[in-house]
DNA sequence: AATAGAGACTTTACCGGTTTAGCAAGGGCT
DNA sequence: AGCCCTTGCTAAACCGGTAAAGTCTCTATT
């Protein structure tokens, strides 16, 4: 990969300009002792004037800190496509990231092997100064890694399942009893929930706490669980299987674990001849703005992506700047209730 | 930025474990000439039992490749998280990246200054080795940087907005016309068009485009167009302004620059007691899987927007390769009806 | 037999920074 | 006056590679 050299102006020319050595640059720019105020200021000049900044490259190189953090992401693309969390979450890393003028490597990996040799050999090859790694199962082999390696991390998930790493998380547990809640005291008494990728630890956690809310109303409540993959197909067919039932056997509440499941749960709906919300109660997850673009608009748990994505930064720049860990949970999901939950009516 | 040193093995240890000097290693890892197989074999063997790989760090300051591709991405947070398009097109890259072993340096920027600012000082410090350059406008400043500059970039989007740029484009004009045609062959005469944000190039092109395919039916046809943020809320907006008017001053089919504007107007008919496809038609515009999830699924012009990611990025390649700039044309968007579109029933 | 040339490596000089050791000048103290 | 500290800065080594030039050994040529 080569191509036309940049026109380069480097440290030696701001030290020549500055009538100084290159080692007084590199002192005047990392903020160190031992320079007057007078030098340190024709050094920032000089180096305005060339429009001059450290390459950091070379600042790697000699082995000092490394202004990039990389990110890993596990899923197929067409899901990742739709998403609205991923890109969301990205865009919060960046916002904290780019105030420091760092910068986001990231890479769609197939499985976790591929993400777990990614990590180490962007750790040992120095090109991340840390990591954010989410997703995260039962018994990952993540947190073992970086220990070993001493690579900086932090985990997007419950501290249950991130052995040990600093980690960043969302209380699913509660969101998911205050969603049964919420269904709970409109009428419902038959809940269902279409969860995401069974493997994943936050789905395990869901599926245990609607299990537990649910139990915990009347005797003769009843719950529904459904594992799929995230995607608007899987909600839809899960959707469909619901619904098939006769009415004392069918659901007449579906919580989803995305958006875009609870979308499609919205058209099989429709499609079996099935009002919204009077036959049926839907409750989306993230809500994004695609729950207000629907008919009738989605009621969602709801919480702030982006600035999650920002607390994820702010807690990688703790760790790497030698924080030990710490459990950094983040604002709880709220009910935010539009139009597609309902007393039942039937 | 400092945090636990890795455990380093370079290329020195690589080259004492094999016998050789490091110049050695340096030859056999860069294919090169000059080398028996006998030692060759052996230095790939002492690499793999150190496990160890160059790093791309020193490379780069050694002043050969530069490992990394630069993209930015101009457009607020909350849209971006929304759009399939983005992270569809994002994988696509990275799909042909990982082959080359490279890696896609992600950022969002919130306008083109800060985009022409960051790619001067990812290219003067060598941080890329090349860029993809998205969302032209007219008068377009980023031909001229990156030719001042140097910088190896592929620009997204047609030729003429592209400066002399090697571009990929998709062939928005034939789209368009193809969508208009087919919806005139429905039999519809009143067509609106909710377009995505003005100050885009290829917004432009398919304004002018429909406008012209409008025309070129019978003189009675008539034709609307709307430009929008590409926000979901602003569709719905536009689509309520279009349908307001009674019947035969309103639209019988409406054209969406994106789908998810098409899935807001879908849901504004409904609000408004229109049936879809019987009093108005809607046609969506990428067919992300958003679009087999409404009821009725919305009928699109459908393009393979991961591949499109990978022409894109096998393109860069080639400029940083050196070869001369080029126009890549990718297979035109085609349409694929679904629910949401039927003659008109009024 | 002398010479040239090719093949297989090694040496060495960078790349653009950081960092440590060292040094000269000035000030305070005895 | 002599000694010890600071202060302020420079010189040189180093990070982990690449690339150009140099060395040595063989074989082929004249």
């Amino acid at each position: 990969m080569t191509a036309t050299p940049p026109p380069r102006v480097t440290i030696k020319d701001v030290a020549a300009r500055a009538g100084v050595s290159k080692g007084a640059v590199s002192l005047a720019f990392n903020r160190k002792p031992g320079l007057s105020e007078a030098t340190r200021d024709r050094i920032f000049r000089a180096a305005r004037e060339l429009g001059w900044a450290p390459s950091s490259t070379a600042r790697t190189l000699a082995g000092s800190r490394v202004d990039v953090v990389g990110l890993a992401v596990c899923r197929p693309a067409r899901l990742l496509g739709l998403e609205p969390f991923y890109m969301e979450f990205i865009s919060g890393v960046e916002s904290v990231l780019v105030e420091r003028s760092c910068s986001l490597l990231l890479r769609l990996v197939r499985g976790q092997d591929e993400e777990v040799g990614l990590m180490e050999s962007w750790w040992r090859g120095r090109q991340i100064g840390g990591s954010i790694l989410v997703d995260f199962r039962a018994d990952d082999p993540r947190p073992a890694v970086a220990g070993r390696l001493g690579l900086p991390a932090v985990a997007v998930g419950h501290p249950s399942l991130t052995g040990g790493l600093t980690s960043v998380w969302t209380d699913d547990a509660t969101a998911v009893t205050e969603a049964v809640r919420y269904l709970a005291a409109l009428g419902h008494r038959r809940i269902a929930r279409v969860g995401g990728a069974a493997a994943l630890g936050h789905t395990s956690i869901r599926t245990a706490a609607f299990d537990e809310a649910v139990r915990a109303l009347e005797p003769a409540a009843r719950a529904w669980q459904v594992a799929t993959d995230f995607s608007g197909d899987a909600g839809a067919r899960a959707t469909r299987s619901l619904l098939t039932a006769a009415p004392p056997e069918r659901p007449t509440a579906i919580v989803y674990d995305n958006d875009i499941m609870a979308v499609a749960g919205l058209s099989v709906a429709a499609e079996m001849g099935l009002r919204v919300p009077e036959d049926v109660s839907l409750l989306a997850w993230d809500d994004s703005q695609l729950c207000r673009l629907t008919h009738p608009t989605l009621s969602a748990m709801s919480h702030d992506v982006h600035g999650f994505g920002a607390d994820v930064a702010r807690t990688l720049f703790g760790v790497i700047t030698g924080e030990g860990p710490g459990s950094h949970p983040v604002p709880t999901p709220v009910l935010t209730p539009r139009g597609s939950t309902a007393p039942p009516k039937v």
